[in-house]
DNA sequence: GCGCTATCTTGCCAGTGTCAAGTTTGAAAT
DNA sequence: ATTTCAAACTTGACACTGGCAAGATAGCGC
């Protein structure tokens, strides 16, 4: 009986992350339940609190493991993709749209939510971290662009056409529009580079 | 005593609506309670079911009434904007932004939420109103492109801008990037202006 | 004046997150 | 090996939530 019924679990940080995540990705952001998360984790209502402050802290450390998650969905299109800057960054996105298609609620918890704490030291880390990506591929794609505002542009048009496109497509206001029922793997990665592209296709 | 204390209220239905979007703005989305909602119209707890049925029916009878103003809103922008095609765009989504920083929760619940019923009349309707506003200014843009998907290509990346920018604004991300606190309306407005036109610069 | 139905209230139920107080446990210290 | 003790976990309570059922009220048609 070295870890099954008693007392102390073996891990029970990790087991209540994967039942608030389960939780999450059955019954979306909004009817999350802490006590429900607890109950699949077999452990009783207030045994999160004494590993995680809050349901805020919960969710908060979740969040964080999003971010990684997020990375490594990104950094797997890129070893995909070819080696080129504008390969790159479309595979960036690419992977953004993947892990969100792949888990609707924890990228909601993520980016739309004020049930986690910003200011949580491993969810600051890590959300900066792949917004930093996303930037240096940005900042990539023009090597001699000099003025800071337009850099400024390139970044933010870049990481609103992409975020934008996630949460359309989330919230399956996208479904319709780009007929997204019918299309292949394959064709939907062409719309959504051809989307993405649309923003860098002016000069050089 | 036409109108005061007592039973029959003059228009509960729309005393109702003002005061959750009240409790909306005040409290954010996640934090919404309709009995809050209640205690703020001065009635009962279970007063609004019997005018809406849930908390879904108050709360997507609200969102069709954020879609109408969200329309307003652009056209309010419209109506300042230049006549020619890519003014009336831009105009369009400045309104979107503005609208959405002006009440993001209530942009909330009508874009990321899944509290309201999408297929309650009024919701539906007004929200396809709100987008085939948008498809009609992004097709006004391109009237001799006849490839339906290169249409489907502008249209997506167009909304996807605007609404990504939009989420982006009001979740806080892009106050540091943009250096929104030290910007004054004009150079907001030109700021949004350069990553709208960003998507549109290619060809003509 | 009489009824009748929509409007609104009161009371209840299961469920939520959080706090306070107990119980159990494993391991370190003697 | 026994004791001690802090961490892990449970139990119980509190104020709150949305929804339902049953009752009270009031204004309108007759």
């Amino acid at each position: 009986m070295t870890a099954k019924q008693p007392y102390h679990k073996g891990d029970l940080p990790a087991l209540l992350l994967k039942a608030a995540e389960e939780e999450l990705s059955e019954n979306g952001l909004e009817r999350f339940s802490l006590r429900a998360t607890a109950k699949r984790a077999h452990v009783s209502h207030a045994a999160p609190a004494h590993h995680f402050k809050d349901m805020t802290g919960l969710l908060s450390a979740l969040g964080a493991d999003g971010y990684r998650r997020l990375i490594a969905a990104q950094e797997k299109r890129q070893a995909q993709a070819a080696p080129d800057r504008v390969s790159q960054f479309v595979a960036l996105g690419l992977g953004y749209v993947d892990f969100a298609e792949a888990h609707p609620a924890l990228f909601q918890l993520m980016f739309a939510s004020e049930k986690p704490d910003r200011n949580h030291p491993d969810f600051a880390e890590t959300s900066l971290a792949a917004f930093a990506k996303l930037q240096d591929s940005v900042n990539a794609l023009y090597p001699d662009e000099t003025d800071q505002a337009r850099r400024t542009t390139m970044l933010m048009t870049s990481w609103s056409v992409v975020h934008g496109l996630a949460e359309l497509i989330i919230s399956g206001r996208a479904t319709a529009p780009m007929q997204l029922d019918a299309r292949s793997p394959e064709e939907r990665d062409a719309m959504i580079h051809a989307i993405l592209m649309r923003v860098h296709e002016v000069e050089g």
